[in-house]
DNA sequence: AAGGTCTCCTGAGGGC
DNA sequence: TGCCCTCAGGAGACCT
């Protein structure tokens, strides 16, 4: 499941085969792939044919073209999105979107379940308008984790949920979330509104130092959902400490790894290191 | 208004 | 062996 370390490799694999370069074809396959564009997948061939990449940007999860039009080519994975570069890609079975550049390489867009997507961006090339309703994420300079701690704790839901509301902080998914709260030994139910600012941002920071070391390792991959541009697994799935461990000892205490359900997503936590207060 | 629930989608895996 | 059922999850729509 792509979440920011994720995203940000594919970030940087997709500056490396695109900027400076000129799309001169646009091959949706699938119209779903593009249904966040309302006015189509042909209108959305006929912006970007032509254009030239100048940068490629990121905020938490989305990734976006910037355009020589100041425009952007909005992208988001979603639970199963990949771009790829090698030239087989295109003809995968699950290709949804299919670009090709001056160079007469091909960037193509895969995406199994559908949940992601492209869409044009007008005037998007800075920080597109769709997006910017979303918080700031850990990597983003000038983030601030102590005013998103007092935000924070003015909410009254609880810290898991908080986590991944990209309202308040961006970037964090299903698996950082689980990881940060066990690095910070806090419980994934505690409500917010009882947890002190300090200790507020100690969880913000632990998901920030998770995910720094998750892109350190290339990303988490669990299977074949998750890869980078040129479709290989990040390694740190290795070093995950609850996520998908159910059931297995703690690496601090050695207590079972247990599995809840908090906001209709799967949690794991150690119950001795994560204690409700 | 904010918080919670539903929904989209496909393939994997379990049960019989 | 094969079919059916359930589950997984990001985020926006929708409801309260």
């Amino acid at each position: 499941m792509p979440e920011l370390p994720e995203v940000e490799v594919v970030r940087r694999g997709l500056a490396d085969h695109l900027t400076g370069h000129t799309i001169t074809a646009v091959d949706v396959r699938h119209p779903r792939a593009v249904r966040r564009h309302l006015l189509g997948p042909a209108d959305f061939s006929d912006v970007l044919t032509g254009r030239t990449v100048t940068d490629i940007r990121r905020r938490g999860k989305y990734l976006w073209f910037a355009l020589d039009s100041d425009d952007a080519v909005l992208a988001h994975l979603g639970m199963s999105g990949q771009f790829r570069v090698d030239a087989g890609a295109a003809d995968h079975r699950h290709a949804r979107v299919v670009l090709t550049l001056d160079n007469g390489d091909r960037i193509t867009f895969c995406d199994q379940r559908m949940f992601g997507g492209l869409s044009i961006s007008q005037r998007g090339a800075a920080l597109p308008a769709e997006i910017a309703h979303i918080g700031a994420d850990p990597f983003e300079e000038g983030w601030d984790p102590r005013g998103v701690a007092r935000r924070l704790r003015g909410r009254r839901t609880t810290i898991k949920r908080a986590l991944l509301d990209q309202n308040v902080v961006s970037g964090i998914g299903n698996i950082y979330a689980d990881e940060a709260l066990w690095r910070a030994r806090v419980h994934p139910e505690t409500p917010t509104g009882r947890m002190s600012v300090d200790r507020l941002e100690r969880v913000l920071m632990a998901a920030h130092d998770v995910m720094r070391d998750a892109l350190e390792a290339g990303g988490t991959s669990f299977d074949a959902l998750y890869v980078n541009v040129h479709g290989s697994s990040g390694y740190f799935d290795r070093s995950l400490n609850v996520y998908g461990r159910t059931g297995e000892p703690c690496r601090v205490c050695g207590t079972a790894i247990r599995r809840i359900g908090v906001g209709g997503r799967g949690t794991h936590f150690c119950s001795t290191c994560q204690r409700k207060r």
